[in-house]
DNA sequence: AGATGTTTGGTACTTTAGTATGAGGCCGAT
DNA sequence: ATCGGCCTCATACTAAAGTACCAAACATCT
């Protein structure tokens, strides 16, 4: 937003300069106008460039923002998604149950209680369930 | 492509357009160069835009390319994949097996087929493998 | 201190998933 | 027509996954 704000107000700077230039430089006569045109025209197709790149990455950083809030809407707690994470990554209970230093059983609780607050019947539902939400 | 040629064909008309109405204008005198300029910047500033969303719209499609080619190299058969689909969306064998109107052993055999070729453990991992390899 | 919620873990059980093996039918290439 | 690959299905297993229920340890908030 800051950025935004910030690139607006260089292009109306840049404008106001434009218009000093150009006029300048018609009062000292003969400097071309079609260079003075030129110029404008690629500052600001570069500047549409550079606007639209900035808004269109946009999409892919939003999915990373909106995962928190349904993390929390469907009271999902951290330890659960932590496993829900290594569901997604394909690993069993057994190896999840390695990789956080916990017994098996732990896992299969944090499972069920997984399945039941995304209302999924399988692991590999649940995982497409979360991706729908975002949140993954 | 031929999109892009039509583009900056249009630019360098458009360029040519404006050198003579800002003559025709000065020449007649009075008729504000900012107003001229302005409108310069107006507009390349939104084919700016215009043309960089073309560009960044294609890696979202380049995806959807590669797959064939991914899946072909793992002799991973049509029905297979269909299978694998399915997997993804999170069905059950039995899920899987009314909605191809197969039995649960054929869908097994695919499943152990797939992971094989998917080099997989699991169909959670599979899932992960595949998508990895851009195939889903 | 007591209530609450998370995390952890266990037992016992049912249900899926996955493996191994075999086999019949189908289709295209030789 | 025979061969190979694919699809189909079955049986008999073993191995995971998932359910239900319980319970202790812990942190936090009141």
């Amino acid at each position: 937003m800051k950025k935004t704000i910030l690139v607006f107000t260089l292009l109306i700077v840049s404008l106001y300069i434009i218009f000093r230039i150009s006029k300048y430089s018609l009062i000292l006569g003969g400097t071309s106008m079609e260079f003075v045109i030129t110029i404008i025209a690629i500052v600001f197709f570069i500047v549409g460039i550079y606007i639209n790149k900035k808004s269109l990455h946009k999409p892919q950083n939003i999915s990373k923002d909106i995962n928190h809030k349904k993390i929390k809407a469907l009271e999902i707690t951290s330890r659960e998604y932590e496993v829900l994470q290594a569901i997604s990554k394909g690993l069993s209970n057994k190896e999840i149950a390695e990789k956080l230093f916990l017994s098996e059983s732990t896992i299969k609780t944090h499972v069920s209680n997984l399945l039941v607050k995304l209302n999924a019947k399988r692991r590999t539902q649940a995982v497409q369930i979360a991706k729908d939400h975002k949140i993954l």
